[in-house]
DNA sequence: AATTTCGTCAACCGCTCTCCA
DNA sequence: TTGGAGAGCGGTTGACGAAAT
């Protein structure tokens, strides 16, 4: 928050000539109010939103709060495997263009891809003593650490498969589709044809067209939902209270969020890069040099 | 154990886009 | 056609916890 842009009408205040606006971390007791609130009567405008909520927030930092915090089918925690390579691909194709990048993977934010754009993928680029937007980290990305993301998602896949055969069958087929035609798409020997090319969007599909790519996960996972019932025993359940109320309430969305694979891959264990993966393309990286 | 540095993420700002009167 | 209001987007910042020293 920018603390320097504050009021001194108070902490966390800003005047206005009608009132003063909080800022700044949000409270339990507002998620609450903007929660129910939009549980009830859809979200419509904004402003209108905060102020009938009994918020005294912006318009803004209500939809903000509910885009990447409060709504139902946000999906918190790691990046998996399958989504790191998908933000790749896409960065690479669309630059930073994080809303756009965020409709393909369902449940992710642009807030949070963005944030891990730049902490983690800006973050190997400054080991790697090369500039993120520069042509060098753009090859290594594309010929060595997203073949080598897919080597670990096929690896991981194999496991699953020993562990549960019905299971994989769901998984692998969801996984080949969306990254076996990428391992051909990656590879120097094409690299003058994919570069002009617009086969990504062939080859990834948007929430809104793409339901067969969502089938078959069972796990259903809505952290919101945990965090807002910890918080508020009286709070109206969102699988209560959000199927008719017509205006953004999607359900569907949460049945896409099923997709992922929520198994933990996510950790440290499978970061964007491990040690392993790193030396292996710091190496590659300077050998190209 | 105390301090410093680093990494992550929530939330803000300012700008642009879209819609509507 | 135009101007205002609201929504959306990308960049940036500060708080805070974890790791390192």
């Amino acid at each position: 928050m920018d603390v320097k842009a504050r009021s001194s009408s108070g902490p966390n205040m800003v005047s206005t000539e009608e009132e003063d606006l909080k800022r700044g971390p949000w409270t339990i007791e507002e998620d609450f109010k903007l929660f129910n609130y939009i549980s009830i009567h859809g979200k419509g405008r904004w402003n209108s939103v905060a102020h009938s909520a009994g918020l005294k927030r912006s318009g803004k930092s209500c939809r903000l709060r509910w885009l990447n915090y409060l709504r139902p089918d946000v999906r918190r925690g790691n990046i998996t495997l399958e989504e790191q390579l998908l933000i790749l691909q896409l960065h690479s194709r669309w630059g930073n263009r994080w809303s756009k990048i965020a409709q393909y993977l369902p449940g992710r934010t642009d807030n949070e891809i963005k944030n891990y754009w730049r902490t983690r993928v800006q973050k190997h680029a400054k080991q790697l003593k090369c500039d993120v937007s520069s042509k060098e980290f753009k090859d290594t990305m594309r010929y060595l650490w997203m073949p080598r993301l897919v080597e670990r998602i096929q690896a991981a896949t194999t496991t699953t498969n020993t562990a549960s055969a019905s299971a994989a069958t769901t998984s692998n087929a969801s996984i080949e589709q969306m990254l076996l035609p990428n391992l051909s798409y990656y590879t120097p020997d094409n690299a003058s044809t994919v570069a002009s090319s617009d086969s990504i969007e062939t080859q990834v599909s948007p929430i809104s067209d793409s339901t067969d790519y969502y089938n078959g996960v069972s796990t259903n996972y809505n952290p919101n939902q945990d965090y807002l019932q910890a918080n508020h025993e009286s709070l109206i359940s969102p699988i209560g209270s959000y199927c008719n109320n017509g205006d953004g309430m999607d359900f569907g969305l949460m049945e896409l969020n099923h997709h992922w694979v929520r198994d933990g891959d996510g950790d440290g264990l499978h970061n964007l890069l491990n040690a392993e993966d790193f030396f292996f393309l710091q190496h590659q990286f300077n050998f190209n040099m």
